[in-house]
DNA sequence: CGAGCACTTGATCGCTTTCAATAGCTGTGG
DNA sequence: CCACAGCTATTGAAAGCGATCAAGTGCTCG
């Protein structure tokens, strides 16, 4: 049975991120329209779910796996802009093209929406306009905290930015606290951190070989992470310490 | 007169951002709840107008000015994470604490509503918070676009991006096209050129010199900019020069 | 006229990139 | 079963770009 299959058939109760996604706020009610109207696609790694300037003729959550928007200059650089975990949202209601490139980093399932019914669902639908506005601001927020870290930051307190935000998210995902050593794996090629950071593979690369040999993280495999001290993490992040656990 | 005393008798029908901001899509009776709640306040160029970390008792419109949002870490490197121009919105009605430094980078008249009293109309006020959606939206693109200029692009390429941004601006404003050359006031100094596009004040410099040598702009004291060929901008900008006109 | 500020320009330093070689892993086919 | 291709990742050496440190210009304002 694929992982899509698994979520064909089920009814968004049960959805596991039924409280996060667009929908959080919805009543029996409006979650029986949406049902009605959705349906889920897969996406393998690597694959492109749509294409810059491409026709935008759905919208819809990631339900499981990563996905990244990404733009490139004609030369070939390219920055990520943005990285889409589950419950997060694709899609801009009321623009006809799509202005990034949207790509499955993992493999990745989506619940999708045709573009016009989600859009005549949401003008007489406060609580969905209302969770997306609260969404896009925290998207808002997420996106200007990125441009701290690459317009200010150096190759390591960018590298140790990134690990220390997917550590925080493994965190709140799975419940466990920041107390202890937290353990993950890392759900991006070196390559693909490259693009989030505004750097090359070669640096992530060395920087990460860095971190490991001063014991502020350790490696299994390439990607298998295990941090032993977030406060040192976030030292090295350059981010204030005491903040940090107010996520 | 002072700049803020030409606004505080005038009506909302009269306002010269009526038509971009929040409260672009509200008809004759919003308007009015609106004209009830509203007050005008003043800032001095240079003045910080909310700090990180403060209350925010009040959300608002830039009416005239430009203000700027900026982050700083510990150590003092700073970074700018928006440019806030006439029509656009500070604050984020459901949350209570600044995430960022608000500054006014000119004198700046701002158009503001009490919190409380600005979430509760916008609560029964869906053409409201569907403009501020789509402004958010907007706001959104515009930080990506700047990721792409922080992680990616040279300092001659980021110099290039920011008076490109600021031409096209001016020329929209003032309803000029962008085929003759292009004309303005820069309503940065270097330092906060720097702080938004991730450089130091002396590169920032040293590429406007450069820019100036070559011809791709003029430059009549140090703040009034001629630009006689948009198309060559935009080419060292690293846009493509095809696109760049459909703004 | 001198202080203060915004800006420019020069010289040097160092971090990140670039170019290049190599290692480790996985899957394929002889 | 092993050889080899293809991919991801590591590591080294050298180059280049922007930062840093420093001096000096031009302007405004008291």
């Amino acid at each position: 049975m694929t992982i899509k299959a698994q979520f064909d058939h089920s009814n968004c109760e049960d959805c596991p991120i039924r409280h996060r996604a667009v929908c959080a706020r919805c009543d029996a009610d409006e979650l029986e329209e949406l049902e009605s109207i959705k349906y889920y696609r897969s996406f393998e790694a690597g694959q492109t779910i749509i294409w810059s300037g491409d026709q935008m003729n759905f919208v819809g959550s990631v339900v499981a796996g990563i996905a990244s928007l990404t733009q490139t200059m004609e030369d070939g650089r390219t920055q990520m802009v943005g990285l889409l975990l589950p419950s997060d949202f694709v899609g801009r209601p009321g623009r006809e093209v799509a202005p990034y490139d949207v790509q499955a980093t993992t493999d990745v399932v989506m619940c999708c929406f045709r573009k016009k019914p989600f859009e005549e669902l949401m003008a007489t639908t406060p609580h969905i306009a209302h969770r997306l506005l609260q969404m896009t601001l925290d998207e808002l927020d997420a996106a200007r905290e990125w441009m701290l870290v690459l317009g200010r930051k150096t190759a390591r307190e960018k590298i140790a930015s990134l690990l220390s935000i997917i550590a925080r998210r493994d965190a709140s995902i799975s419940q466990k606290g920041l107390a202890g050593p937290i353990v993950f794996d890392l759900p991006l090629t070196r390559e693909a951190m490259a693009d989030y950071l505004g750097l090359t593979l070669e640096t992530v690369s060395r920087q990460i070989s860095a971190l490991k040999k001063e014991g502020v993280i350790t490696l299994e495999g390439k990607r298998h992470v295990t941090i032993p001290d977030m406060g040192r993490l976030m030292e090295e992040a350059g981010d204030d310490s005491d903040g940090g656990f107010l996520v």
